[in-house]
RNA sequence: UGGGCUGUCGCCAAGCGGUAAGGCACGAGGUUUUGAUCCUCGCAUACCUAGGUUCGAAUCCUAGCAGCCCAGCCA
């Protein structure tokens, strides 16, 4: 619903590819893939590329690969794989293909046979330091290795034998010859393959050398015919050697480069690292804790495809740097939830309140509507009896003058209910309001009091008929706008960010909520059931975000 | 100070030589048995700055200024 009818704006990639499609480029075909590398789960940044791929080929009756970027062992699980394929799915997003860059190990070896074959790379013995060293400065060009003019038939000889394994890692590497005075430092002969004997998550081990992203991502894009490789901002140096391999090689196609500016969130992080490191240092409970940036963590939270995909529509494609107000995420979830969200009632810090003119015995039932707006979400029954829960905060002994819940002496509206008036506040030794007796005015159930305006409304739950709710109030992981510019990115962590109340009571309706559907809890704000911890005999719900407050408490 | 890229409302963002879309935020009203939702209205004589070309410039040219990215055998 919102993301299909949010409207669409253009954006700079959709001009490009609307200009492709007009000279009939790529045989009017536009195939894009995601790219990423399985050392960690996805998160809202990847949304964003995920949408983009997806929809900029799903609107040109395109097609968009799942492309595993496992040229890393090092880093890499199958766990990872399993996540990103998982959350993708969950997005909504269906890919023509799933393929790996190891898929490919073999041809991208030919590839550099052939580059050698060429005179195009060769095998260097120079260590890493010496490496650098060479490289050069920003503003002085580096210095060629004395190995660079290694015969081809040496270079095709050392090259053979680090694939079968005689050398010891690092020993040598391939490198491309390129420039080394080139202004753009990715173009010194960068280092195409190198010697690692780590197991592979996918090939085992049957490779000890390992290709470089520069050389796999554009032979890989070539191989499945992709016409628009779309990848962020950091990438536009390396389109140089993206197009150098692809010109050098006989590749079965060329794809386009276009890069745009990859997403920035206040109050969040999205470094694969750090994210790691807050769930190795359990900083939080793992990558899918609700308050994770995390596509698993927002899944766990409460939030839906739907929103995610409406947000990345929202932000737009440009390659500006821009930071996203947190706002416009939380809007995103709070527009999709209010129209699909049921409402319920629980009261998160419950204050007893007897009603003196009800007899004890006496329980009466309503039908209560399950949205404001929409009849044809039904109803359900929610009991009502002599003594009540409403919620602390909605009794005030000494309210300031807008306040227009209930006050000692003052009448409000219960939810679907009775108007009731507050006889009595009974505190304890230390003067806390433990209690309130309050008696109802029998005429208001279903119409207003007459000759008075009664102002407030509150919600609340009848203490017999209720069950008890562990509820988890999650806020922003994060204090600081921005933690990536602290020192220290852990000292921006927000030491409230959870707020787990255990004494909570929601209606009995609740008993049979589960992960898939989120309830707008009147009120206080929306809620989903944990998909982990949450059972019919103890309950947990987790706060998605919180109903917009306009009284700004 | 080499190379690449970017500068339009508080935050995003359309615009592509014909006289500043939209969203979020914010402000003012209205409806409401959620201080929610919904509705109405308001919110850039102005497009980083300075010159220039033009009948006409956010859009073209020139010169500045500011910010981001790059020196992994990471992606």
């Amino acid at each position: 619903m919102s993301a299909t009818d949010s409207p669409v704006s253009s954006n700079f990639i959709r001009h490009i590819i609307a200009a492709d499609l007009a000279v009939n480029k790529n045989q009017g075909k536009v195939a894009t893939r995601f790219p990423p590398e399985p050392n960690g789960y996805l998160h809202i940044g990847h949304a964003k590329s995920i949408c983009l791929n997806f929809t900029l080929a799903a609107e040109n009756n395109g097609t968009c690969n799942l492309r595993f970027d496992d040229t890393n062992p090092e880093k890499e699980s199958i766990e990872y794989m399993e996540a990103i394929e998982r959350d993708v799915q969950w997005l909504g997003f269906k890919w023509a293909g799933k393929y790996h860059a190891s898929d490919y190990f073999e041809q991208l070896y030919s590839y550099a046979v052939q580059l050698i074959e060429q005179g195009d790379a060769y095998v260097d013995s120079s260590t890493p330091e010496q490496m650098r060293a060479d490289r050069g400065s920003l503003t002085e060009a580096g210095k060629e290795s004395p190995d660079r003019s290694r015969s081809i038939a040496e270079n095709l000889d050392l090259f053979t034998r680090m694939r079968a394994g005689e050398f010891a890692d690092g020993q040598y590497v391939l490198r491309a010859k390129i420039d080394m005075a080139s202004p753009n430092i990715n173009m010194r002969d960068p280092t195409i393959y190198r010697i690692r004997r780590v197991h592979h998550q996918r090939t085992g081990d049957a490779w000890c050398l390992y290709p470089m992203y520069d050389y796999t991502h554009c032979i890989s894009d070539a191989l499945e015919g992709i016409t628009h490789s779309i990848c962020t901002l950091e990438f536009e140096d390396h389109r140089p050697l993206y197009d150098w391999v692809l010109d050098k090689l006989q590749t079965p196609c060329h794809p386009q480069q276009i890069e745009f500016a990859r997403l920035q969130l206040e109050y969040t992080i999205v470094s694969k690292r750090k994210l790691l490191q807050l769930v190795t240092e359990k900083h939080v409970s793992g990558w899918d804790d609700p308050r994770m940036p995390t596509i698993s963590g927002l899944r766990r939270a409460g939030f839906t495809p739907e929103a995610i995909r409406d947000f990345c529509e929202r932000i737009g494609v440009t390659k500006n740097d821009s930071w996203i107000e947190m706002g416009v995420l939380e809007n995103c979830i709070r527009e999709d939830l209010n129209e699909r969200a049921p409402r319920a009632m629980a009261v998160l810090r419950p204050l007893k309140v007897v009603i003196s003119n009800w007899d004890e015995a006496k329980t009466e039932t309503y039908h209560i509507a399950n949205h404001p707006q929409k009849p044809e979400f039904g109803s359900r029954e929610v009991s009502f009896s002599k003594t009540l829960l409403i919620e602390q905060d909605d009794f005030m002994e000494n309210p300031p003058k807008d306040f227009k819940r209930l006050v000692a002496g003052g009448e409000v509206r219960l939810r679907g209910s009775y108007v009731i008036k507050c006889d009595e506040a009974i505190k304890d030794a230390a003067g806390n309001v433990i209690e309130l007796h309050c008696s109802i005015d029998p005429a208001t159930l279903g119409k207003n009091p007459e000759g008075r305006k009664v102002k407030g409304v509150i919600h609340w739950v009848s203490e017999q008929h209720s069950v008890p709710a562990e509820l988890r109030l999650y806020d922003r992981l994060f204090s600081h706008p921005n933690p990536d510019t602290l020192n220290n990115f852990l000292d921006g962590i927000n030491p409230n960010s959870l707020d787990v109340l255990s004494d909570c009571r929601v209606e009995a309706s609740l008993l049979n909520a589960t992960p898939d559907t989120c309830y707008q809890f009147e009120r206080t704000g929306y809620f989903c059931a944990d998909y982990v911890d949450s059972t019919p005999e103890k309950l947990v719900f987790n706060r998605t975000v919180t109903l917009r407050d306009s009284w700004g408490k």
